[in-house]
RNA sequence: GGAGAGGUGGCAGAGUGGUUGAAUGUGGCGGUCUCGAAAACCGUUGUACGGGUAACUGUACCGAGGGUUCGAAUCCCUCCCUCUCCGCCA
């Protein structure tokens, strides 16, 4: 959410932001609505001070048993008065929330302005591309493998889900614990393994709602949601509290499976894993001071890369452009690996720097001294990583001649095996 | 799912519809005493928004939202949460 009082001062660059972020609220009536909204206020309130101070002198009056009919009946109108006002308040309110609710948060300066994933910027890559000995994608090579099951997750479920067999199973679990391990013992995380489905308003918290409300699975009988990243919880762990600035950064990751209806993106990259409606996923959230959040964006990319590094899988990390970045980052960075199958890049992890913007939506505040005024926090968060695709990278990446797959040396005391 | 109890400041815990933003205790901070500390004593101690250079000042906040009333922590309604018991259950 944005501060009203800077939207009031830099309406033109909220207004520039929007389009930047191909978003479309609009703006126009917010100006009128804070105006109206501060004469309101004004007035009630003067109004509230009159009221309390005849009804000080009513009590008065009672106590030593005079006559205070005149003062009550004049209260009577200040007391209607105050409520026709109140209620004209509240609309007003209402109305602005309505708008500023929809607006996104402003990107930062470095991020380029651009319309589309093609105005993107490779930042920088890292290792090189493999071809493969024989030509195969994921799809083919786990079903020779029988280590996942595709047609069977369509029957049980429906088209993008799947079960996981045998080894596949196994493997998936150690990139869990791998990937959950690594930041536990080398970025200094704490782990939280957190409730899959939440509320409405953890979704407002983290900006999922109000405008990502068709992308989600719905509880409708006890309006709760299942959730599209463990973002939502993790960043939720500190609604509406204040934190210990002695103890920031606070790092959590966790694991949690990812529910996306994708509603509308049939057709595309729809084949096997590249686009399903459940995965696993490990998230990175970060809670810093206001000035850290920069700086503590590139050490999250950072964090991040480590995993793809470990894995030994080859990939590029992008500065998303205004108009790829979502509606509450104001700068993302994206990394994603190379299929060598598909013949094209597959996007594993999204890290983002939120600044103040789910806090305040969250209500999540620091004191940066002991007696200072409260601030809000800068909220991050990186994948670290998505495992679906990683598993479509690793078995493309490491398929041999033979059929087999090699496994990664990291993951081998967690799957116990070393080929697939 | 049923029955009951309860939600008040950092914490504990009072609170007859009328100087109650809220007693009291405790904790925090400052001070007196002390070589120093403890104890004792004195003072101070919430948040948000608005006005003022400032001292200061206005409004709101007793789980949330409505209502009754000249006036609500207190009365009424709805919802949320916690605890106890019963039922069901991995």
């Amino acid at each position: 959410m944005l501060d009203l009082k800077f939207i009031r001062e830099n309406i033109e660059l909220v207004r520039e932001n929007i389009k930047n972020k191909n978003e479309s609220a609009n703006i126009d009536s917010i100006l009128e609505l804070d105006e109206k909204r501060r004469k309101v206020i004004q007035e009630v309130e003067s109004l509230k001070n009159v009221r309390n101070v005849v009804t000080k002198e009513i009590a008065e009056l009672k106590k030593s048993k005079q006559n205070a009919d005149d003062k009550i009946a004049s209260m009577k109108e200040v007391s209607d008065k105050i409520k026709e006002l109140d209620d004209e308040l509240r609309a007003i309110e209402t109305a602005i929330d309505d708008v500023v609710i929809k607006l996104p948060n402003m990107t930062g300066p470095d991020v380029p302005v651009g319309r589309s994933a093609a105005d993107n910027q490779i930042v920088r890559t890292w290792g090189s591309i493999k071809t493969m000995p024989v030509k195969k994608n994921h799809i083919e090579i786990a079903r020779a493998l029988d280590i996942i099951d595709f047609e069977r997750g369509g029957k049980v479920s429906g088209s993008g889900f799947a079960f996981y067999k045998g080894k596949g199973a196994k493997l998936e679990r150690a990139l869990i614990n791998f990937m959950i391990d690594y930041h536990l013992d080398n970025h200094n995380y704490t782990e939280l393994l957190p409730p899959f489905l939440v509320n409405r308003n953890s979704m407002i918290g983290t900006g999922q709602l109000p405008k990502m409300a068709e992308d989600m699975y719905h509880a409708t009988e006890d309006d709760m949601f299942l959730i599209p990243t463990a973002e939502v919880p993790l960043t939720n762990f500190h609604n509406d509290e204040m934190l210990n600035a002695a103890e920031m950064p606070i790092k959590y990751c966790g694991y949690s499976p990812c529910f996306r209806r994708e509603a509308g993106s049939y057709g595309k990259e729809v084949r096997g894993f590249l686009r399903v409606h459940q995965f696993n996923k490990v998230e990175m959230v970060n809670f810093v001071k206001k000035e850290d959040s920069w700086n503590r964006l590139e050490e999250l990319t950072g964090e991040a890369e480590d995993i793809v590094k470990a894995l030994g899988l080859h990939y590029r990390v992008l500065r998303l452009c205004t108009g790829d970045t979502s509606f509450s980052s104001a700068m993302t960075y994206d990394i994603e690996v190379w299929s060598p199958g598909e013949e094209s890049w597959l996007e594993v992890s999204s890290c983002s720097n939120f600044t103040d913007f789910q806090a305040r939506r969250a209500n999540i505040r620091y004191r940066p001294e002991p007696s200072a005024k409260p601030e809000f926090v800068h909220t991050l968060n990186g994948s670290g990583l998505a495992t679906s695709r990683i598993m479509v990278a690793l078995l493309e990446t490491y398929y041999n001649e033979d059929g087999t797959v090699t496994i990664p040396e990291c993951l081998h005391k967690y799957t116990g095996f070393h080929s697939l």
